[in-house]
DNA sequence: ACCGTAGACGGAACGTGGTTCCGTTTGCAA
DNA sequence: TTGCAAACGGAACCACGTTCCGTCTACGGT
């Protein structure tokens, strides 16, 4: 099941493009949502839109490409984490991370129930990387008697998002705040270590 | 805050578009979906691109005026089934009919949530047209004790709707067995009429 | 019945955005 | 250094929504 052969190098300039188009494309569809047109971002990005469709076949492919980017920039975050804090406080940390994960990409989120299949494999994906994420996360803060036992991270993960859900309300931070208190929440039910 | 003066009459051949484009619209929203092109309804109802646009400002505002259209379909049929069939009879078979309407405009309905302004007063008129025309049904059945009395019309059309959400099911009827379903559930709790 | 005109009509033309094509350039291994 | 597979850029193409404008016509007035 391995890769087949001695894999054909990809050229230097080939991978710097694809990390400037992802990295561009990123930040156009904070700037000017998801619905900027690919000139504006192959423009960005310093290249032509030839060479963004070379990377990536179409346009929607793109947005998945950055979709997948930014999940792992956010699930990659975890491990670094319980590296540098106490599980609870860890726990802590990555919901708010997770949160502004949430609250950044809506725009995206929208696209993906837009049908299209370049987007059919996206949710799967982000369970695969963020249920182990929060899951580690969440064992770890449990075993040291830092949050109750009783949530499941799959709960966790839509709550929160939900929890961003509608957002007409007050300041930009309300999010945080929310899922501020579910932590809170989860915190306190803690039973000591065995 | 009646009409001010004598309203110049519109001339037959604009009533005549208007009614071909919405029935058009229908017709190709229905075959190719709600976001056909322009022309191509024009070409069904046998007009210019020019005429569509007179008629209806923005590509939105047909849509919009298709939904509202089916919207007054519906809701028209609740009394004219009140008047053949009796109490219990009439409100099942609307809602029935409401299935179908949900289930024909979901495509529409997504539409909806696009944030386009030209959707925005849909859902009130929504609310405005189902509303008063279930109700009248269901207090119907309950007087005549063939319906439940704890159930609210706006409940009935939520649930309803949201009973033909997800499409990932078996037969194209899957929706109208569910609404029987529920139907069934409420003709059940009857109480003899006083 | 006939006119004059407000208003309607059709469809070419325009602007924008996705996608394709292809001549040119270039990284890299021999 | 050289050869070429692969990558590049961006003009060109196509599909849409929307606008413009010259032509046509329904209909109220005579």
């Amino acid at each position: 099941m391995g890769e087949a052969g001695p894999v054909r190098r990809v050229r230097a300039d080939a991978r710097r493009n694809t990390d400037a188009l992802l990295e561009a494309a990123a930040t156009v569809f904070a700037t000017s949502g998801v619905d900027a047109p690919v000139r504006e971002i192959a423009t960005t990005a310093g290249v032509g839109v030839g060479t963004v469709y070379r990377h990536f076949p179409k346009r929607a492919d793109l947005v998945a490409a950055v979709f997948r980017h930014a999940v792992d920039a956010c699930a990659d975050e975890a491990p670094a984490l319980a590296a540098e804090h106490p599980p609870g406080e860890a726990l802590a940390r990555w919901l708010l991370r997770y949160t502004d994960f949430i609250a950044t990409k809506r725009g995206l989120a929208a696209a993906l129930h837009s049908g299209d299949p370049a987007f059919d494999a996206l949710p799967a994906y982000f369970d695969q990387r963020f249920r182990p994420a929060l899951d580690a996360l969440l064992a770890a803060a449990v075993d040291a008697g830092e949050a109750r036992c009783d949530v499941a991270a799959n709960d966790l993960l839509r709550a929160v998002a939900n929890l961003c859900g509608p957002a007409h309300d007050a300041g930009p931070d309300h999010a945080r705040r929310m899922t501020a208190l579910l932590v809170d929440g989860l915190r306190r039910g803690a039973v000591s270590p065995a």
